[in-house]
DNA sequence: ATGAAAGCGCTAACAT
DNA sequence: ATGTTAGCGCTTTCAT
């Protein structure tokens, strides 16, 4: 396939295991210089003669030479590493905060790297101590599920911003959607459209479901919908969608528009509604929050609060570099706006108008 | 709300900006033993008196010493970490393969670190080189998008297993679902069902796609279908699905099945049938690849072939084991056994029987 | 412009 | 059981 150009028998007997890799040393050598000035060329320093940087650029390449990072890192008291935890790397909705989170790390020139704890607040411990102990040069946390008290500990030890999970921390910044708003906005939608009787599937316990309640009933109550205003216990899940919405549809007068904790929900909640023979958005109206991927499927296609996860992961960076930059040390807690997709999940309300 | 202690002007004053970290040499005076001692302890060495370990922990305790891994690392020429490139985080399959890594791993006692090239070549190449600059151990490929040649040179530096993507390559290792086999159950399954027109959207030039449908098109003529059989280009996709099932439905007979490349490509598909005024499994039965979380959802629920994720996950992890300990220098290609679940898009075909 | 030398924080023989 | 002594591979004054 590709042309191989190891001698057949002296690459077994010359370097049988372990070829010991090549070292700044190793380049200095080569090139006839010291290894001061190797490091010199490599870190792209202006006080090197051409031709000495010629030589050591060619003994790097014959050797193929690769810095180690953990020796530069060492020496340097810097790793230029940022460490990113993510909570769940199956929500499709953390692909787009990551996305978020590389390009603005790109452009700074920092390079990030990934654990995630799955869901379980105690590997997700470990797996922050882990980056603690590499040293990175700062952390973001997404959606933590670990106690206050460990993202107390952990923002005293190292710059730390806190993505989508509220919290009043003393040391650690955060960056979140305005899940008030993002109740508000839905509300206001489903009101334009003519509906009276909404109800709201809400994420239970989960991060951002008590805002994003909040913000719902504000919004009902300011509307003067306050009566009309239903609330049932859901999760950011399905199931948690399609149990709440089954619930909303056995007892009490039928909703005309439901919002759901989440996409994931929404999907939930319309097989509940369907399973009950009505159809959206003709019977019910539906909205889901994180405007996922999920969202926009043809055969979905339903509307939902966007989140703007590029932009939370993108601010969340600018935080963490100031902090390394500047030494700030008070907790900065910012909020971004959520907007609404409209899709065709919603419609106006039927009925006597 | 954490009622917290910190001194109001002494934190001020006396840590203002980055209070240096405990280093080992700190924990040694304030145990009153020797640096090589406190590492001792550290490594759980059983030739250590009670008293001096005591001591030693207690003061590791005091200082919240936290011990630096680069410069650990640095010392043993061994990290004890992998690194795994996944090239899409935000397709649920990974998320599978993930918890199949993390889980083996642990086991192992291996850290991971993950990064993404967010599906581009160049980037993922220069993610590869940072890990290779942190001396990993040993790394993952899952679904890399980089040349054969870049896995041939990266396979020469350090133990590397590449998951879902073929490759001959002599110096990394591979596992890979059996696509082959793959496409020949569904083929069976809707043969079982008295399917004869059956026909294949595929992906393209994606990871897998040819060795499915060389496998679909191996058991059509195994059954006697060969003439039956149609295969359309798609992706994978939900545009993909959707542009592949409008074709098949616009000229030519109507298959009774039709076997998308992937999940996300099935959801076109199901979104095209039904705008052409078709049912599924009523007029036309459905079956996706990779029996990812979409297949599930209740709105949804259809047949798809699994891939068996997490094993993959975990063989990998073994297979970098091996090499690590043994320092086996062979390739070595394995490939996971796909099994179909069945759900509610596969029916019997009806009509003239 | 280049080199010598002193670390960075830890481990690992080798002594004792 | 514990301390001494070299490094690991690199950066960074400080000389020259």
């Amino acid at each position: 396939m590709s042309r191989d150009r190891r001698p057949p028998a002296a690459s077994a007997e010359t370097a049988p295991r372990k070829r010991a890799r090549a070292t700044i040393l190793d380049v200095a050598a080569r090139a006839g210089v010291s290894k001061s000035l190797v490091s010199l060329v490599l870190t792209g320093s202006a006080s090197v003669s051409p031709e000495s940087r010629a030589a050591v650029l060619q003994a790097v390449e014959a050797l193929s030479y690769r810095p180690n990072a953990m020796a530069r890192s060492l020496a340097r008291r810097r790793t230029r590493m940022f460490g990113v935890l993510v909570s769940d790397l199956r929500n499709p909705f953390f692909g787009d905060i990551v996305s978020g989170l590389l390009a603005r790390s790109t452009e700074l020139e920092y390079s990030l790297f990934f654990t995630t704890g799955e869901r379980d607040p105690a590997r997700e411990e470990s797996a922050i101590d882990a980056m603690l102990e590499m040293r990175v040069d700062a952390l973001v946390l997404a959606a933590p599920r670990v106690p206050e008290a460990v993202l107390e500990r952990v923002g005293r030890e190292t710059p730390t911003v806190v993505l989508n999970r509220a919290t009043d921390s003393g040391t650690c910044d955060s960056v979140t959607n305005d899940d008030i708003l993002g109740g508000r906005i839905v509300v206001e939608h489903l009101a334009d459209l003519g509906h009276r009787r909404i109800a709201h599937i809400d994420g239970g316990a989960g991060a951002g479901a008590a805002p994003r309640r909040a913000g719902f009933l504000a919004a009902m109550k300011k509307a003067g919908l306050e009566k009309e205003a239903r609330v049932v216990e859901g999760s950011y899940t399905e199931e948690g969608g399609y149990q709440g919405a089954r619930a909303l549809l056995q007892r009490g007068p039928r909703p005309t528009a439901i919002f759901a904790a989440n996409d994931l929900a929404a999907i939930g909640v319309l097989s509940a509604v369907e399973e009950a023979g009505w159809s959206v958005p003709g019977d019910i109206s539906l909205v889901g929050y994180d405007n996922s991927s999920l969202a926009s499927l043809r055969h979905l296609s339903f509307t939902s609060v966007d989140q703007s996860a590029p932009e939370i992961g993108s601010m969340a960076i600018d935080r963490l570099a100031e902090r390394v930059a500047e030494g700030r040390s008070s907790a900065r807690h910012e909020t971004v706006e959520p907007r609404l997709v409209v899709r065709s999940s919603t419609s106006k309300r039927k009925g006597k108008s």
